[in-house]
DNA sequence: TTCCAGGTCCGGC
DNA sequence: GCCGGACCTGGA
């Protein structure tokens, strides 16, 4: 099948830059799972060629047009972005790579699992979470699972995530779960909060601080303005805009990101997070060896 | 062997 | 408010 659209797309960037974790890529086609459905694409001449299921296709193109959001025009995004020159350039270098639209819960754990590691770590953790405890779809003898639900994982002890190689953050899931699961906190009624409010009830959840949340809001709900800080992006925005002014705490970073490049400030941050992970650049450490 | 990685949490100034 | 250290695990 064909999905047809007209906004730029780098399916490779969009779905291997690290804002999620389910995609692979075998065989010139990129695999996946979205809301339970596995789900096979490639960049095709006329659009998206996709097959999948167990949806009917034309559910799945409705799937596919919300996880792309390409309802989202991307080059009035690169407009508002246009005048800082470096993320100019990893526009340019990385033209299509769009921020998806996520399952708020896949995305908050994905992110929870995320501390201190590094993407195939995450990558396979997540897998080893949906295996374990997520239901098997097969299609086309393709065997995958679903993402399992807050309730799957809430009724798990700790120490069933410690045998995953989650670490300390076993805790953290094990914790979060049961308050999503017992509707503490509604995720998806997040999209309609502002951001400010958002944020604060996702900083209330067990192993979710700033960066974490600022992850799941841009990668999920709807706030293309935040503004997630990692190490890369804390010494990339020290190195480049504010070479003279005294060390910036980080708590004190995200305000003047988001600041600086405005309503898209999370479009900058993933440009410039890829660009970063992709480029020759090391930091001084790294080029010792 | 030692160090560090998409952080968060907790305790002390 | 702002540090500093602890916390799992795996790869370099």
């Amino acid at each position: 099948m064909i999905l047809t659209h007209d906004e730029p797309l780098n399916l490779r960037s969009t779905l291997l830059s690290g804002q999620a974790f389910r995609w692979r890529e075998e065989e010139g086609w990129f695999k996946g799972i979205i809301s339970g459905n596995v789900i096979w694409i490639r960049e095709g001449k006329r659009g998206i060629e996709f097959s999948g299921g167990p949806d009917n296709s034309d559910t799945l193109v409705k799937l596919l047009n919300n996880y792309f959001s390409f309802q989202t025009n991307i080059e009035s995004i690169y407009q508002d972005l246009s005048f800082d020159i470096r993320i100019s350039k990893a526009i340019n270098k990385h033209r299509g790579m769009r921020l998806l639209r996520q399952d708020p819960w896949e995305c908050l754990v994905s992110f929870i699992c995320s501390s201190a590691s590094n993407i195939p770590r995450i990558t396979k953790n997540i897998e080893s979470i949906c295996q374990a405890f997520g239901q098997g779809i097969e299609i086309n003898g393709e065997l995958r699972h679903k993402f399992p639900t807050p309730t799957k994982l809430a009724q798990c002890h700790p120490s069933e995530f410690r045998e995953l190689g989650l670490g300390y953050r076993a805790e953290y899931l094990s914790s979060t779960a049961r308050m999503i699961s017992s509707g503490q906190v509604n995720l998806i009624s997040l999209r309609n909060s502002s951001y400010e409010e958002a944020l604060n009830i996702l900083t209330t959840l067990t192993g979710v601080g700033d960066k974490v949340a600022n992850c799941v809001l841009l990668f999920s709900l709807d706030k293309p303005e935040a503004f997630p800080v990692d190490t890369w992006i804390y010494k990339a925005i020290q190195k480049w805009y504010m070479q003279s002014k005294p060390k910036i705490p980080r708590t004190k970073l995200r305000p003047w990101a988001m600041d600086y490049f405005g309503k898209n400030a999370g479009w900058a941050n993933h440009y410039l997070f890829h660009d970063l992970r992709t480029s020759n650049y090391k930091t001084s450490k790294q080029q010792v060896h």
